[in-house]
Parts: C-alpha cells; sequence; structure tokens
DNA sequence: GCCCAACGACTGCTTCAGCAACTATAACCG
DNA sequence: CGGTTATAGTTGCTGAAGCAGTCGTTGGGC
C-alpha cells in the first residue's frame, strides 16, 4: 500500500476528520438520547453561555457552523418544541433575540453530565494532561488559522466583526 | 463570562470540532475549484489508494463517512461525471466494485497538489515537528478509541469486519 | 437438492441545510 | 427631509444524506 495517495499530510488530516467522525457520533447517540440533535445542542449552549441566555440570530449563525437561514429554521423547531423563544429587539426592529426557556435550560442540564461524561470517555479521558495540553495547544493553533470567522455575511473577514471561539476568545 | 458553561472539557471538544470545521471550508473552497465536493474527494481518494482504483460499494461505505445508500448516489453522481464507473464482480453476483477511470485519475492528479498546498498552509504548516507528532498522537489515540468501524452495517462492532483507517492500520 | 437467513445494492420518503430572492427596518448623505 | 444603500430575518427551491423497505443473490443446515 505504498503509493503516491499515501502522503504524511493526507493521513494527517484523516486523523483529524475520523477523531471528529467518531466523536460526532458518540456524542450524537447520547444528545438524541435527550431529544437534542447536535446542532440543537450546539445551539443551546452557546445561548446558555451568552448573557441573558439569549443572541440575536446574526450572531447566533456567526457562532455556529449554520447560515443564517439555517438558524430560522432550527430555531423554528427549537421555538417549536418550547426550548427557546423568539423576542423583539427594542433597540433595532429588524433583529430578533433566541432566548432560552425555562424548559430549555432544564432540557440542557438534564443532557450536560452525560456530555460531560462523554467527552471524558473518548477524549479527554484518552490522554494524560500533557498529552491532552500538547493535543489541545495544537488544536488551538490550527483553529485560529483556519477557523473562517464569517460563516455568516460576508465572504471574507470583516474588521469589525467579533467571534467568540469556543474558548472563550475573542478574535476580530 | 465564567458559568457553567465554560467547562474545560466543553472547551476542548469545541477546539477540536472548529478546527475540523476551519479547515473543512478551506479545503471545500479548493476542491470545488476542481469541480470536486468533499465527499467525492473522499471517495476517490479511497478507491485511488486501493488496489486496482477499486473497491466494492459496502467497502467504500465503511471506509467514508457514507451509509450505503450514501455511497449509491455518490456513484452515482460521479460515475454520470465520467469519473467512476461500476463494474460487475465476477465472483459475487451481489457486488459490484466501483473504479476510477482514467479521467478520474487525471482529475485527482490535477487537484492533489494544491490539496497537499492547503493541508501544509493551514494545518501542518502552522506547527513545528514536534509539536505537529503530539498532535498528530493525540488524534490517533482519539481516533482509535471513538471512531465508529460500523458506520455502514450493524450497530456495533462485528468480530470480523475490517477497516483500513486512513493511516493505513488494519483494525477489527 | 431445498429452504431460509444473511448479505449487497438500490429506491422512496423524509429531513435538513444552503443559496438566492424578498420584505422590513436602519443608517447614511446630499 | 428624500433617496440610496446596508442590514436582519424569513422563505421557496434545490441538492444531499439517512432510514426503512425491496429485490436479487449467496451460503449454510438438513
Amino acid at each position: 500500500m505504498t503509493n503516491v495517495f499515501d502522503d504524511p499530510r493526507i493521513t494527517a488530516v484523516g486523523l483529524l476528520f475520523e477523531a471528529h467522525a467518531g466523536l460526532s457520533t458518540r456524542f450524537t447517540a447520547q444528545l438524541e438520547e435527550h431529544g437534542l440533535s447536535a446542532v440543537e445542542f450546539e445551539v443551546i449552549t452557546r445561548l446558555a453561555r451568552s448573557p441573558g441566555n439569549q443572541l440575536r440570530m446574526t450572531d447566533l449563525a456567526a457562532q455556529t457552523s449554520l447560515s443564517t437561514s439555517g438558524v430560522t429554521r432550527v430555531v423554528d423547531r427549537m421555538e417549536r418544541d418550547g426550548l427557546l423563544v423568539r423576542q423583539a429587539c427594542p433597540s433595532d426592529r429588524r433583529s430578533s433575540y433566541a432566548v432560552v426557556t425555562a424548559a430549555g435550560m432544564q432540557r440542557l442540564n438534564e443532557t450536560l453530565p452525560g456530555h460531560l461524561q462523554m467527552i471524558e470517555q473518548w477524549f479527554t479521558g484518552q490522554l494524560d494532561p500533557d498529552a491532552l495540553a500538547a493535543l489541545l495547544d495544537g488544536l488551538r493553533r490550527v483553529r485560529d488559522a483556519a477557523h473562517p470567522c464569517a460563516t455568516a455575511g460576508s465572504d471574507d473577514v470583516s474588521p469589525d466583526q467579533q467571534i467568540i471561539a469556543s474558548d472563550g476568545a475573542t478574535r476580530p
């Protein structure tokens, strides 16, 4: 099996992608025990860790892997299920906030312990602390280089756009 | 922003997922300059590095992130575009092979240099060799733990199932 | 040899996400 | 002011992917 397509660079990407796919599958299985899809969990988590448990639709789109129309529909579903509500923005009548309801917070609190356990079982617990730190350090650098800050809106990064990354860092 | 939802474990997953999403976006953009989607590229790469540039549909599904029905349709499209052909399996009339055509190999060879360059630019080139090795080592362990060997078929790992992982390792 | 369970591929149906078009509101600028 | 431009959100349409069901094929038990 030594041919041109076994480049170490391809292997590297394969590792990252397969690790992602594997974790993704595990997480999805646990989440749907609590009636949440992966996307819904990401949405509700992002909201729950934002001030007031709310975010404007556009900001939510920027923080997730979704387009604005994607966000519209996820919030539709979650509102239908009682996990979120839309709330008009008082200062800008174009905007609306997605706000987590009490039921949404409760659902999240039911889901989270199991989720954290899954992370430990399949990810962080697989490595000793030094190796984990090294892994995270590498990932952070790759993330900082490659992560598209402008999922929603412009094709490239606009200077005033602020993204809150998963580690809390705020980047232009 | 210090609240319950800023667990370091969540942050760790966030880093991995964002790194994946970022690379995914970069790669997708470059691939589609050559008329390939990410899935199509994965399919043709897996085939090209298999003996005879071919694989049975089921094996292809097991090696990719797709279900068997997903593979049927991707191969449909790629066959329509002349990149692959289906070939009957002489020893088992249920099976068919997906085989890369000359045009498919040419397309892959056109695409690959740019793709490798993207990997270097956004991933491997972001880290010095030691850090990269540490990152890959960590990823390999997470992958080995979490990667679902049985995407297609059974819900859990069946003992005789063989998966060729992206680093060439064959696992039960 | 015959039957039945297992297997490989394909298809109908559904869900989900993105793009592009559209509406309403805001901001800017003479 | 009035008009142009940009922004926030939604919606119609399309393509992609999974599940479950189907059909033909295979192989094992008897």
